[in-house]
DNA sequence: ATCTGGCAACTACAAATGTAGTGAACAGGG
DNA sequence: CCCTGTTCACTACATTTGTAGTTGCCAGAT
């Protein structure tokens, strides 16, 4: 596996786009992005470009001869980087603490609540 | 409320520091800190000051007339702030997928398995 | 009165990030 | 065959971040 890049938070937006749904060409990612951020294409560009410096992306070609992107690391991967360097920095590394902050601060349905108890169980029997 | 400033990293660890005991002068902060980061003063300074112009630091004197800092934002207000941005980037908002995520890929212990569910069961009865 | 060590205030400077603009090249419409 | 819009590859430039160095000043030790 190649080491997790570090994605910024702008260029994040873009990969969001690409793991949804990928080859696209730069114009597809920013027609794709163009209701959320309201960048200009060039902008898109660049962090396109950006990303497969880091190897967060390749490229190919689409049948016009257009240059494509697509995810050269899964989207998995780069969650659980992210959230390991955030648990470190803002939790000291403690998961328990994280998952009471955020069990407490969101709004949960009766749903997903269950869920997440059953969750729970079968990491006890494990 | 002061809105919550953006605390980057390396702030964070010095913002650790004075959460936990303040006020401290400069070089009180930079012995807290040697064991784990091993900054020269000058650089931990910077950042003391950084911290104060961006209104998460204030400043006051001790007895010698030395300049001392301490937090001027509480620690679980920007814990809620990069969570929420956090939740954001990285689960596009949805606590449930986070909180999964955690669960699962975090070794908890049986005891913190325990005072999870306990804890999601009172916010079934809320 | 002088030297010295600590503290404060500035200044430095490269890499990363956010957000584009410019110019060249190519391809299809008229 | 020429203009025009699309794509690409560069260049641009302010901010933020990481990580200091430099200099001036003051108070206490000699």
């Amino acid at each position: 596996m190649p080491a997790i890049p570090d994605i910024s938070e702008s260029e994040w937006s873009v990969m969001e786009v690409l793991w949804d749904s990928a080859p696209q060409t730069a114009s597809e990612v920013t027609k794709s992005l163009r209701p959320t951020m309201n960048w200009a294409e060039n902008t898109v560009r660049t962090l396109l470009t950006r990303l497969v410096e880091k190897g967060a992306l390749k490229t190919g070609e689409n049948a016009s001869g257009t240059r494509t992107f697509t995810p050269a690391v899964k989207r998995e991967a780069c969650v659980r980087a992210e959230s390991q360097s955030f648990l470190d920095r803002v939790f000291g590394g403690a998961a328990k603490p994280l998952l009471v902050h955020f069990a407490q601060n969101s709004k949960l349905s009766a749903d997903e609540i269950k869920e997440l108890k059953k969750l729970l169980d079968q990491q006890l029997n494990s």
